[in-house]
This record gives C-alpha cells, structure tokens and sequence, in this order.
DNA sequence: ACATCACATAGACAATCATCTATGTATTGA
DNA sequence: TCAATACATAGATGATTGTCTATGTGATGT
C-alpha cells in the first residue's frame, strides 16, 4: 500500500506544472499535434518535447508518430485510475489505513 | 482560465510526495494529532510540520490547536473542488481549450 | 517557578526541476 | 541529393524541494 502512494505521487508531481495541466485539457477531447500544442504556450520547442516526455513516461498520455509528427493523446485509462485513487484517499472507508494507528497512545488523550 | 492551471497545479504540487499523499489518507475519515501521524513515518518531527503546513497553506487540510496538540483534518471542500477540477481536465466537453486551436495551421495536414 | 511536552521556525544542504541554447535525427518534398 | 521541417537529446543553470539539526514558543503539570 505505501508503495502506492509513491506511484501515485509520480503522477501529482507530473500534473504539478501548470503548462502539462493545460497539455492534458487539450488532449481530453482527442489527439493533437506537438506543433499545434506549442503555439499555446510561451515556452521553447524542447520545453515542451521535455514535458511531453514527462506526460508520456508516467503513462499519462500516448505519443503515436506519424510521419514527422508527432500525435499526443490523454490515456483515457490512466486519467480514470488517477482519479479514483484521488477519490480514496479524499474519502471516508473501511479498512483505512487510519484505522491502524493504535490511539491508546500516551499523548492525544 | 490560465490562472485556474496555476492555481489546481499547487495542489498537484502538494500532492506529489509520497509522505503528504499517505497523510491525506490518514486523515480521510476524521482529525488525527500530529503526533499520531508523525509515529507511522520515518522522518523528523520539523519534516512532518513542514509537510502539514504545506496542506494546510494551500487549503487542503484544515489545523487545530487544542491545548499543546495540534488535529489536522481534511477539508472536504478543498478535496471535492479538486477532484472536480482532475475530472474537468481529462473529460472530453463542449467549450474545452482544445476548441480554440486553428486546425488550418501550415502543419499536420 | 520550572521542567517537560508538542509543535513551529530558521538555516543549511543535496537532489530535483523547468527552462534555455546548441545540436542531432528522421521525414518530406523539390 | 539536398534543404527544410518536426521533434528529440545533451548539457548547463537558476529555482525549488525534502530533509536534516538546532532552536524557539506556548501549554501542561508538579
């Protein structure tokens, strides 16, 4: 279980720049072009090859090239993983893993 | 809606340590005392205050002071707008930013 | 009053990150 | 064949981050 938080950390720390968060909202509606990416932002042609590179070693988004370009798309698997496991750690269960700390401590009485 | 990227990436940020990660679990079904979340990791007591306030700087969990202890608690609110947000970014929809590319560029033809 | 406990703050440090410029690598078209 | 295009890789740099030790602060109990 706690090897899960540091996967899933890994996917948080990916969507903690605001430009990769703005590259998976135009990539949730279908593929787009690396070129047609960058004329939305104010960042250099390999800043932006490095984020994707980013997006894509997390599984976060697919790259399909096709002749000299290159075709981004959301994974649409990974985004619904992500989310449900957002969804338990922000929400109230059984077998939680607070549910293990034993309170008969000697502090918090 | 640029700001809106920057302002959801702070709390991918937050979320992206492992540690962090494991303590909005913890807290997920009620209050806890620093102590008692200090003792399930391996790390210093002015590690865990930095990582609380962390959580609690951009709102996501909410502190206490009762005595000499402090409770820390999940804001539910904080959680569900965030989850709203992950949800918004990786769903296809009508007035996504993806609609405001001019597909006629001089590329990807 | 004073020692103890729970927690925060300050400052330091190594590691990671976002960005850049320069360059390399395919692919395309004339 | 050769120039142009689309993208990746390499290497550098300043900023940020997670962690620590040392110390400060406020509340509690004797």
């Amino acid at each position: 279980m706690e090897k899960k938080y540091k996967e899933y950390a890994r996917f948080f720390k990916v969507l903690s720049d605001p430009n990769r968060l703005m590259i998976v909202d135009m990539l949730s509606c279908g593929a787009l072009c690396a070129c047609v990416i960058l004329e939305k932002f104010q960042i250099s042609q390999p800043t932006l090859s490095h984020h994707m590179k980013s997006l894509c070693d997390c599984g976060l988004i697919n790259g399909r090239k096709e002749g000299k370009w290159m075709y981004y798309s959301l994974n649409d698997e990974t985004a619904k993983g992500l989310k449900a496991f957002l969804d338990f750690v922000t929400t109230s269960k059984e077998n939680c893993i607070c549910h293990e700390i034993i309170m008969e401590e000697d502090c918090c009485k």
